[in-house]
DNA sequence: CTTAAAGATTTTACATACAATTCACACTTG
DNA sequence: CAAGTGTGAATTGTATGTAAAATCTTTAAG
């Protein structure tokens, strides 16, 4: 739940104020609590964890820097929207980046196997579960994508990807996982064990290629549901 | 030289001063003003640039975000300094990056192509001239690069390769570059221009890949030569 | 009834004041 | 003489106050 290391990179290694609300503002957004385009108020914010106004404005400037937010000129800021097309770029550029990272793990020996084989495990397990955690699911997936990020041996490689795999991609997207993606995905993940501990660049870098893309396609699926007229609680 | 739009994303949108000291602070970072390891206070930053301590403190903020400065607790902030391998990391996935966006653009449709000619004829001139300007060749090597990266129609890609590409890669490392080095750069300007017109998308990435090999050729050349004891003028 | 303008209110941007932590240097002590 | 310790200065972290900009509300005209 709450990590002592938010991002390995813009980690807010300042106080402890402005440390608190950043953590505090970033899991708002990420559970979807803030959501597109809204506005958020300063004065507001730190009521509500309980500090000043000034460590706010430093968190959500960090926020900024990670594309969570954006800022209008005496407009204060407003929590980015997505679209599918902002999904898309960022599922192009995974596709492209943790199948570099994978076949460097293969091959940098800095990779946690055990730690990874486990993850795997976990993830068999969860998924055959008769009542279906997706939360879980979640936090086992990030963990084990972390895993090979760190094993590529690569920190701004681990960091870009952590910037850019924010709300839209991973988080509840599995909710929309068909039984058979789940099957699969945690097929996909076994692979990539074997695959990384045989030392195959090659085979790891294919494996996470497909990965992804099951991926995309799953999160396709979700926004499209997510429209207005589609299911929503709206007007009637 | 001061250009209005430091990055695409991490801009500091608020106000005048945030704006100022940003610019500033970042200016000094990348003409190497401020070095490896520094220390950075932020009352003297104030001081210099004429703002009070809060806007220098948020400048920081996004600044640290970026990877140019490091915070530590309680002690602020330290200029991030640049090994060997760090450049490797960075042109790893330039490597990666920079090849998917000459592919995109390629085929988006959204490519200047013509201020894209006009900078490589640029280029051209600048390298024939008898005495050769590191600032001026830097200057539309940069104008290029970034144009391609706005042609790939791709938002968070072009700004994730801003956020790597900083002080250490593109900057004076021109410095260090051969004149065969000089004229085979161009020359991959100048088939970067034709192949995206083209639009051949394979023919644009695999120029632009050898055009990454041959930075990286020349970064490590230049980063081995300052090193201590090689040239420096260190203690006789 | 709609639209526009002017004033009041809210909210951000910046400056400054205060508190907490770290760092430097001298001092004590074994 | 070396090592640890305490005190004060320096520096960061946080809170609050003030001015300018934006938003909202009210009111009046078309």
């Amino acid at each position: 739940m709450a990590d002592p290391t938010p991002t390995p990179d813009a980690g807010p290694d300042s106080g402890y104020a402005t440390s608190l609300a950043y953590s505090t503002i970033r899991e708002k957004i990420l559970a979807g609590e803030l959501t597109g385009g809204q506005r958020l108020r300063e004065d507001e914010l730190a009521t509500m964890i309980g500090v000043s106004r000034t460590p706010v404005r430093e968190a959500l400037r960090s926020l900024a820097a990670e594309g969570l937010l954006r800022y209008e000129r005496n407009r204060g800021v407003r929590v980015e929207s997505w679209t599918l097309n902002d999904l898309e770029e960022v599922y192009g550029l995974r596709s492209l980046l943790e199948p570099y990272a994978a076949a460097l793990a293969a091959t940098s020996g800095q990779l946690d196997i055990v730690g990874l084989a486990r993850l795997a495990d976990e993830m068999d397990e969860a998924i055959l579960r008769p009542r279906l955690d997706i939360n879980l699911i979640t936090e086992i997936n990030n963990q084990f994508h972390d895993t090979i990020m760190e094993g590529s041996g690569n920190q701004r490689l681990r960091m870009l990807v952590n910037s850019i795999v924010q709300v839209p991609t991973v988080r509840r997207t599995f909710a929309q996982y068909t039984p058979e993606d789940l099957r699969r995905s945690a097929a996909h993940h076994r692979e990539l064990v074997e695959s990384l501990h045989s030392g195959d660049p090659v085979w790891a870098e294919s494996v996470m290629r497909a990965h992804m893309r099951l991926g995309w396609i799953s999160t396709q699926r979700r926004f499209l549901k997510s429209l207005p007229g589609f299911d929503s609680p709206a007007t009637p």
